[in-house]
DNA sequence: TCATAAAATGTAACCGCTTTCATGTATATT
DNA sequence: AATATACATGAAAGCGGTTACATTTTATGA
């Protein structure tokens, strides 16, 4: 059943069912009617694939995420669509894997799947690539927003959370538990969020006078195994620090099975606070603080975003801060006290 | 930049380069030599719509799935989009939250936009619009992958877990462990896992000659507070279970909040089995016995039974049944012997 | 009543590709 | 050399809509 059928059998030209299924007010309401009627009776829906090819552009956008299996992007992701979802908006996903090369393909094919705009949380910080595809995308008209992670020197509109405050806060905590022998687990460089949650522990420590030791800096990914590995480089050293910040979800673990596993008791024998929320600890009512963001508030946000830019394609590119929340739970504390 | 400029600047006609970049065979050598240069100094790239409204079908596949947000289906979602990139399909996401309007809403949209595929876990078993939904789009050519979760009286190509065999082996477990007041928390009635889940606990104890008592078997739903509250229930009866199998993962994290929170330790106190592992407790090693299976492998199996439908369109409707693994880690056993 | 403006509708080109059918050209066959 | 055959290419219709422009109908005012 296409327009033509519609037309004829109501006895009118294409372009007046055109109309009638566009809601233009040219078009009389005996007709509208006549024409709705025939369009129930068939149970007509127009062909969305020819209606973007004669616009020009579709209602789909992309979102690209390096990992779909992180609650934090499934989140996010689950904002994105309900967002999507409410202005009639269709969501293509794509996994990048955190693939560089995986995220570029992608992006070429924004052009000829006619996306409407994308949203996307891009791998790697520094890909001059990337950046570049996206920028020409942005030329082309399709308005891109980035979500969590951003691009070295690139203009877009994002959507991230107040990284630096978050650690800031943590840090601040255990300083103020009476820490001084801190210790970081940082994320992989190559995101930006990462880059600022150091630096707010790096500020923390130093608004409070406390020297940074490299010893207790050490570098993660995304996964828990090499956090897990790092905890136990860090207790192994001659003075293990007393108290420890994880800069994501999946190394709090790791580092937490460490603990665990020695027999380290969270709360009592050290003190720990993680970034993000970890849904199963929360729910079994482990006592874990965390530094906590609502991830599908950050994805309706980042529709919200392109929605207005799609409205108003000339619209100021802008940055969202999404608040951060300290959230104490215990785990903050130290009984021993042989800090 | 489009089919004709890339023509014209290859002095051929249009036909000639929609040869060239559908690998036809019928041309030239040299001609394809000539025009695959100019497309590649243009960098152009065909309009996937314009291609899709002429051959009447796209390369995108459509997956509706209830919460995004639950590991099991973000696992499974993962699966899909690794099979579909690897063959060359985008895919559109739609979430249903549980919720059956939204669910035939985007069925709805199936036609318009011309999807090659769905892969859909159905919200309610027994709607019978959302199986007519389903017929009308086989009807039409369409494939239909079910996952995990079925519909009364569909005929659909289906990929799911050995969901009684699964519960049959944890309940047998418990009982080998010398247990005979085991209780189960069902998920809703709406979905088919939940029914056999049930079923495997029924015959699990039926061939055990174990007498089914109707106070143990309650029924929570996809979240963990019911299940929280259905456990106090069951803990506050006259003669409490010693055993416990919770049918999904948020149950077994509202079933264990309830007992921690008592100071009931799970495989001392009580005994427990959930279905589906829980990634978190994994990774801090807390010891809970579960039944697993492969959430990215039914995904990816789901979409390479769609390919096959795809090619061979007159295929007969497959059941494929993943297998489950029961994970003892020792949350199976009691150690105060009142049982 | 008639000229004129406004409203409603229709005609047809176009979006960018695929594909059938017709046509032209090279190769093989006798 | 003439004819048949296979191969290579092009012209044009079509996919199902939208929309600029032309045309017809209706409303308005003198």
């Amino acid at each position: 059943m296409n327009i033509s059928e519609i037309a004829q059998k109501a006895g009118v030209s294409v372009a007046t069912v055109s109309r009638v299924i566009n809601h233009s007010n040219l078009v009389k309401p005996e007709t509208r009617e006549r024409v709705m009627r025939v369009v129930e009776e068939n149970e007509y829906v127009p062909n969305a694939i020819a209606r973007s090819l004669s616009v020009r552009s579709t209602s789909n956008i992309g979102v690209i995420f390096p990992d779909i299996e992180n609650p934090f992007f499934s989140g996010a992701f689950y904002g994105v669509t309900k967002a999507a979802e409410q202005n009639h908006y269709n969501v293509f996903f794509f996994n990048s894997d955190e693939n560089v090369q995986k995220e570029q393909e992608f992006l070429k094919t924004v052009f000829s799947n006619n996306l409407a705009g994308i949203i996307v949380s891009p791998v790697d910080h520094y890909s001059d690539t990337t950046r570049e595809l996206l920028e020409e995308i942005e030329k082309r008209g399709i308005p891109v927003v980035l979500l969590d992670r951003d691009i070295r020197g690139g203009k877009f509109s994002i959507v991230m959370a107040d990284n630096e405050k978050g650690a800031y806060e943590a840090v601040s905590r255990l300083i103020q538990e009476g820490h001084e022998r801190i210790a970081i687990i940082e994320g992989s460089t190559l995101t930006r969020p990462v880059y600022e949650r150091s630096r707010g522990y790096r500020r923390a420590m130093d608004d409070h006078d406390i020297p940074i030791r490299g010893e207790y800096m050490v570098r993660g990914d995304q996964k828990s195994e090499l956090a897990y590995q790092m905890t136990r480089q860090l207790m192994s050293l001659p003075e293990p620090p007393t108290a420890v910040f994880t800069c994501n979800n999946m190394m709090t673990l790791g580092c937490l099975r460490y603990l665990t596993e020695q027999g380290i008791m969270i709360g009592k024998d050290i003190s720990m606070i993680g970034f993000d929320d970890i849904e199963a600890l929360r729910v079994i009512d482990f006592k874990l603080s965390v530094v906590e963001r609502s991830e599908s508030d950050m994805g309706k946000i980042a529709m919200r975003m392109l929605l207005d830019r799609l409205a108003v394609p000339e619209a100021e590119r802008e940055t969202v801060v999404v608040p951060v929340k300290l959230v104490l739970r215990g785990s903050e504390k130290l009984q021993k006290k042989n800090v």
